[in-house]
RNA sequence: GCCCCCAUCGUCUAGCGGCCUAGGACGCCGCCCUCUCACGGCGGUAACGCGGGUUCAAAUCCCGCUGGGGGUACCA
């Protein structure tokens, strides 16, 4: 029996491949799940599909469970069960092979690819049955064919896609032991869900096809089969699949551009689905409790990093000053940073974090906003130069110099005035005298508000900037 | 080729027969705030793929078409 969705005895399961990062599919994939489970009180299973021995290291694996934990998924989490390695489950999945064949479900098989094409004469239309009846017995080399229905149809419960069948003639004999004896995913996933009892089986759409195969296995081996909920695939501009092979599908890499997990985890649970009441930036909890793994949608999803990156920028202002100070220390120091732990000040940039953390969508952007605090000299770009840089700037530069030389206190406030007075000389508003001081200390033409970050730099430093720009001008 | 899935603004979505002259968010465009840039505030742009039904009434149900996508291994 299969209990409801929001039944206790709910267990769902996220059984990635390790391939050696972590696909921001995967990502949801597993938060979905981890929802589910959330939601019911029931428990989910993480199960590393590691039988292909051509895929899988075990650094890998701890890369899955660093990832999942950035994310809140946590093995020491009472929801929380596994890791289980299917390698480890080898044995169990002969033993159901054997049974499969004990039955006549299943036979053996000596037809290579090339029998196959040769006698459909074509790549496409799968295995034709040539060995279903010539009681072929094990023997090194031979697969195991499960024997499928020849009429008939399969239908399987999914809760997203209004359960679809499949016409069984469709379905050829596909192998489940390889000739060496070794299960195939179709079989070993399927007994190794049996065997950790799952109810429900999210994953993704692409797994859709093989779904009334595995039914059909459930069934074999006498089980009752799980329902199943197919999530929609998440693609890229061009609405094909995210592929690591042509699109950025790294988890590690959004983390290491700066987005914060919490964003991550809330953007990834929208794709697909909505909470309702016009809402979207919410806590993981208050999106568990909504959660309801029917509401998700069928069609295929967009992975928009503009919006990741404005939902990023929405949980990067609720932080804290403490907490924003916190998050942006890895790129404050090397290599992230360009500047050296001798020239970094943490105090310094404490005294103006505040003002970098509504200007920072990525946390990995803090660096362009305060280099110039720290750097001997400041990072000039043409353009900002040749923008600031005209009439008549040389000259309001050195009448600013004079003035800042002068004047006392050194603080955001009379930095202004003194700034005013010299652009109010040169027939300029603020906005355009502020500018060639601005490049001149900055090196750019936008950034932090320019008094307080004077006050911060400080008089010395400032006015050798202001001289050196002077010069340059020359 | 065959099997399957999908179809509301550019994007993510709300909508589950009347509340829809279709709502929110991102993006984009204005305006305000303002020392630059942001933040914030205000306003705007923009969608039910097409054709048939069913119904007093359809974005919502059915069929077809078209268009996307996924799968099609002794990979997972």
């Amino acid at each position: 029996m299969i209990p409801a969705a929001g039944s206790s005895d709910v267990r769902v399961r996220f059984a990635p491949s390790p391939t050696g990062m972590f696909h921001v599919g995967g990502a949801r994939s597993a938060l979905f799940n981890w929802a589910v489970a959330k939601r019911a009180g029931g428990t989910f299973v993480l199960r590393i599909e590691d039988t292909d021995a051509a895929r899988n290291k075990p650094e890998w694996v701890e890369g899955i469970l660093t990832a999942m934990a950035s994310l809140g998924m946590h093995e020491q989490d009472p929801t929380f069960e596994g890791p289980y390695f299917q390698s480890q489950n080898v044995a169990l999945h002969q033993e159901a092979a054997a049974r499969l064949f004990e039955a006549g479900r299943a036979y053996y098989c000596d037809c290579t690819r090339d029998d196959v094409v040769a006698r459909t004469g074509s790549q496409h239309l799968g295995y034709d049955g040539y060995c279903r009846d010539r009681g072929l017995a094990y023997e090194a080399g031979r697969a195991l064919r499960f024997r499928t229905p020849d009429e008939g149809e399969t239908q399987v419960v999914d809760l997203i896609r209004g359960n679809p069948s499949f016409p069984n003639d469709a379905i050829e004999d596909f192998v489940v032991a390889r000739g060496d004896g070794s299960p195939v995913f179709l079989l070993a996933n399927v007994v190794d869900d049996m065997d950790e009892r799952i109810t429900h089986v999210i994953r993704g759409e692409e797994h859709l096809p093989n779904t009334p195969k595995q039914q059909l296995l459930w069934e074999a081996l006498g089980a009752t089969p799980p329902v199943w909920a197919h999530l929609p695939v998440i693609v890229n501009e061009k609405r094909q699949k995210l592929s690591k092979r042509r699109d950025k599908v790294a988890l590690e890499d959004y983390l290491a551009d700066g987005v914060l997990p919490q964003a991550m985890v809330n953007y990834l649970m929208l794709l697909g689905w909505a909470p309702g009441n016009d809402e979207e930036i919410l806590p993981f909890e208050e999106l568990v409790s909504r959660f309801d793994i029917a509401d998700v949608n069928s069609s295929s999803a967009f992975f928009d990093i503009k919006k990741l990156t404005a939902f990023n920028g929405e949980y990067v202002r609720a932080l804290s000053e403490a907490e924003f100070v916190a998050a942006c220390d890895p790129w404050l120091h090397a290599p992230r940073a360009p500047w050296s732990e001798e020239q970094f000040d943490a105090e310094v940039f404490a005294a103006v974090a505040p003002l970098a953390q509504t200007r920072v969508a990525l946390l990995s952007e803090i660096t362009n906003n305060v280099d110039f605090l720290f750097l001997d000299e400041p990072v000039f770009d043409e353009q900002s130069w040749n923008k600031a840089m005209k009439e008549p700037a040389a000259a309001l530069l050195a009448d600013a110099r004079e003035a800042l030389a002068a004047l006392d206190p050194w603080e955001a406030e009379p930095l202004k005035e003194t700034v005013t007075a010299v652009g109010e000389k040169h027939g300029l508003k603020l906005g355009k005298a502020q500018a060639p001081v601005r490049v001149a200390v900055t090196g750019r033409t936008v950034g932090l508000p320019l008094f307080e970050s004077l006050q911060v730099l400080g008089r010395e430093k400032t006015l050798a900037r202001v001289d050196a720009a002077i010069e340059k001008l020359r």
